[in-house]
DNA sequence: GATCCACGGGAATACACGGATG
DNA sequence: CATCCGTGTATTCCCGTGGATC
């Protein structure tokens, strides 16, 4: 670029020097149409799906993975793609001739993390199987599972239900059984579970027919990972090559924190007023990376009312972090939260449940009575606050 | 009128500490 | 010395109520 250019770029304005172009592009939450580097998974989940298109059901499967390995963004770009080639195959029964096409089932996706009962659980399931809508209200459990079973009974090609995350004690700290959860479907369903914990320690062990792992993303594959986001959501060369070897390095394998670093490493840079990415933006982003995280994706799932409380506890000091009764009365004080205090409270305790925050002891005790805990984030704070703010 | 479920609120339980008791 | 007790907090548990929706 020659000085010209260079200074007809700079009296433009922040316009065309903007850094970002799509933050959805870089967000950890945001599954992409095309998960880049996961090929041969995707073949082997077609492997897996094959016998729809001879008409035929798959057998019940477990596909399992550590945390940050793309289950879930596979898992949820294949089965759109199937659902949209499957709803093209049931209309053009009717207007071709060809003996040769198939019926295929049903391609439907559940996140049981926001599933936080029986109800939601089947509801969710028959939603996306029928036009109409469903009613959420003035309608029994039992009811939304008769009607269920109707509408697949009478069908002759059944469904493939993908269940995510069935063994995220995380939101859904409900006495949910998935065991009990897919007892209730038709018989006709396929069932596709998809989870972290090893097949044999699963409650669906001996229920799955086939289990399909997922390994961690080799170094390679990440930082390919990490440029496709970068240059869809950033501006050209604002992300160099060895930043993304070092997020990677960081990131050992997991998707999700190398793009929360990514995202961390891009808000640092905005806040600095920079076009482009330094290594001192990464240094840090990975340096403020919580301990052990959760997923944003589990976060994001909470209730409005929870998310509105981390938000509001994302912007506390520490002072007002001291104990779980300092944090409550200053989010409380918040008045962007329309929360009594003990309802706040019992959030910050069932967030610690799940692990969203995790409670640490106090440093000083203050003698009197049993000691405090205080509360800290277990996700990125700033890539939370960033895109919660954009959406909400 | 039926139903789901998020909130609120408070009771029950756990824990920490120091002092009293056996 | 071990144990119990009382007081003050922290934490967990539970359930009724009411808003929203059909």
């Amino acid at each position: 670029m020659n000085i010209d250019a260079r200074i007809r770029r700079r009296r433009r304005g922040t316009e065309t020097r903007r850094l970002v172009r799509d933050y959805e592009a870089l967000s950890p939450v945001a599954h992409v149409e095309e998960p880049a580097g996961r090929g041969p998974v995707v073949e082997r989940l077609l492997d897996h799906l094959d016998p729809v298109f001879d008409g035929t059901l798959p057998p019940n499967a477990y596909v399992h993975g550590p945390f940050g390995a793309g289950k879930s963004a596979v898992v949820t770009a294949l089965l759109a793609r199937m659902e949209r080639v499957a709803a093209q195959s049931r209309e053009a029964i009717y207007t071709t001739t060809r003996a040769r096409s198939t019926r295929l089932p049903w391609f439907a996706y559940v996140d049981l993390r926001e599933t936080a009962s029986e109800f939601a659980f089947y509801h969710r399931v028959l939603d996306t199987l029928v036009e109409e809508t469903v009613p959420e209200h003035g309608i029994g459990t039992d009811e939304i599972r008769d009607r269920l079973h109707e509408t697949l009974n009478g069908s002759r090609t059944g469904a493939v239900i993908a269940v995510d995350h069935v063994d995220a004690s995380a939101v859904a700290d409900t006495d949910l059984d998935v065991v009990d959860l897919f007892a209730g479907l038709p018989s006709n369903v396929s069932w596709l579970a998809v989870g972290r914990d090893d097949p044999a320690e699963t409650a669906l062990a001996g229920y799955t027919a086939r289990e399909i792992a997922i390994d961690r993303y080799r170094r390679r594959v990440l930082i390919d990972v990490l440029t496709t986001r970068a240059s869809s959501g950033l501006a050209p060369q604002a992300f160099d090559h060895a930043l993304a070897r070092r997020i990677a390095e960081w990131a050992d394998g997991n998707a999700h924190d190398a793009l929360a670093a990514l995202f961390g490493a891009v808000t640092r840079a905005e806040r600095d007023g920079r076009d482009h990415l330094v290594a001192d933006d990464v240094d840090g982003a990975i340096a403020d990376a919580p301990r052990s995280t959760v997923s944003l994706g589990t976060v994001f799932s909470l209730s409005a009312n929870k998310r509105r409380v981390l938000r509001s506890l994302v912007d506390l000091d520490e002072a007002e972090r001291r104990s779980v009764t300092t944090t409550t009365e200053a989010i409380a004080a918040d008045p962007d939260v329309d929360l009594s205090s003990g309802t706040i409270k019992r959030y910050l305790y069932e967030l610690a449940e799940v692990g969203v925050v995790e409670r640490v002891a106090a440093s000083p005790r203050s003698g009197k009575g049993r000691a405090p805990s205080r509360v800290e984030l277990r996700f990125f704070p700033e890539v939370f606050r960033t895109l919660y703010d954009l959406h909400e």
